[in-house]
DNA sequence: AAAACTGTTAATGAATTGTTAAATCCATTG
DNA sequence: CAATGGATTTAACAATTCATTAACAGTTTT
């Protein structure tokens, strides 16, 4: 996986340096700018998925530097940083179109908590679970396994992709057409056909738990259900 | 504008009260819950856009709350409350899918500001809505399935289709061809017929409460109508 | 009053799904 | 390079579901 690139502006080099030493840590990309005249030209010369501005800087303002950001790019997250923790500030960091905003001092744990959330739904980035408990099934991807008590099934490639896929849309109509698009890659009459195949397949692995359920709804998709 | 619905679920009465009112009074409809499971009661029973949970809850904890309202919708904004202000709690509730997190005391200017920020981005990319209220059911698109208080009618395609179709022109008259060509594809006389036979099984699943009703217009089409 | 349109129920039959088995594919090995 | 063996796809057939058609009654328009 790609890094992601961190536009960070702070103007103390200490916390600068300290922010961005961390965030490398976290297999981040980051470009560290000391004030906000350098930020919008990095800005200008860079993509990024995100940024931290912090508030109290020369020349332009934390604000300014995210009225700017904003007019050029509606998506991106901004997570500014402050150590007033003055409510008029809040607010108007937020009308500027802030995402969030931690006033200093900060744990490091909790800033890459927030920055996660907004990452994570800016890109469809999938973060990749791959163990899961089905009723009383346990379902490990990596493995490519089901185990139920002491017993081990070895699945195949394509049941333990289905299966993932299902686990990812539990209790949750999944349409034909977007499993077959997704792990087939084409939605033809063989597809589905085949699709049919390892559904039953599944079912039959996990009819020992009475909870598990994979339901299919006529003419639209399957739901994993555990009841 | 409609009032966006938001579900607060706050054991503390006095303080569930005043955000309540609070909210109330900045032009939001707010279904208040004691507890975790009066809460995931009201979330399977109602449409919300926001949710805004106390995390030290009776019976179902706030994280359990979330996890359970996060699996069933992916996208609705969850701000979390909580008194402690304990790294680890916040660490859990980001993980799960948390989209913010106010520690008390917090002034509602913060708590508004905070709200408005996912609302606005929300209702950003609404395009594609499935869920609905319609009088005292729930409809619900990808689920294909209505529900009145307790009792859940399984609809099928074409009948989830159609009421989908009469939800998108709520209060409108919807011409019988313009329905005939989107979800048919063609307009002849018995494409025509199973149009009328499809409104006459919505309306007796939906005869339950006398405010809904389906109109016909003579010679036009149909209105679905909520009064 | 006739013609066209709509409401409703039941029957019919086409499409979808469940399941097992055979055919094909494909990587690996002797 | 052929043989092997496991995995996936295709085939075949049974079972099910649901959309359509039919049939008839009621309603509205001309």
């Amino acid at each position: 996986m790609t890094p992601k690139k961190i536009l960070l502006v702070e103007d103390d080099p200490t916390l600068g340096f300290v922010v961005k030493d961390n965030l490398i840590q976290h297999n981040y990309e980051v470009q560290l700018c000391e004030d906000g005249e350098l930020a919008l030209e990095a800005f200008e010369n860079g993509v990024f998925e995100l940024c931290i501005l912090d508030i109290m800087l020369p020349k332009i303002d934390g604000f300014a530097v995210a009225e700017k950001i904003r007019s050029k790019n509606k998506q991106i997250p901004i997570i500014f940083l402050s150590a007033k923790s003055l409510n008029e500030d809040k607010i108007a960091g937020f009308k500027l179109g802030a995402d969030d905003y931690i006033t200093k001092p900060f744990s490091m744990e909790e800033l890459i908590c927030r920055m996660e959330v907004f990452l994570k739904r800016s890109s469809a980035n999938a973060d990749l679970q791959n163990v899961w408990e089905i009723g009383d099934y346990i379902f490990n991807n990596s493995e490519i396994s089901l185990k139920y008590k002491d017993e081990l099934i070895q699945l195949t490639r394509r049941e333990s992709e289905l299966l993932q896929f299902l686990c990812e849309n539990k209790e949750v109509v999944t349409k034909r057409e977007e499993i077959l698009m997704k792990l087939w890659g084409e939605d033809d009459y063989f597809k589905g056909r085949s699709l049919d195949v390892f559904i039953s397949k599944l079912r039959k692995y996990m009819s020992k738990d009475p909870k598990v359920d994979i339901i299919n709804y006529h003419g639209v998709g399957f739901k994993l259900e555990i009841s």
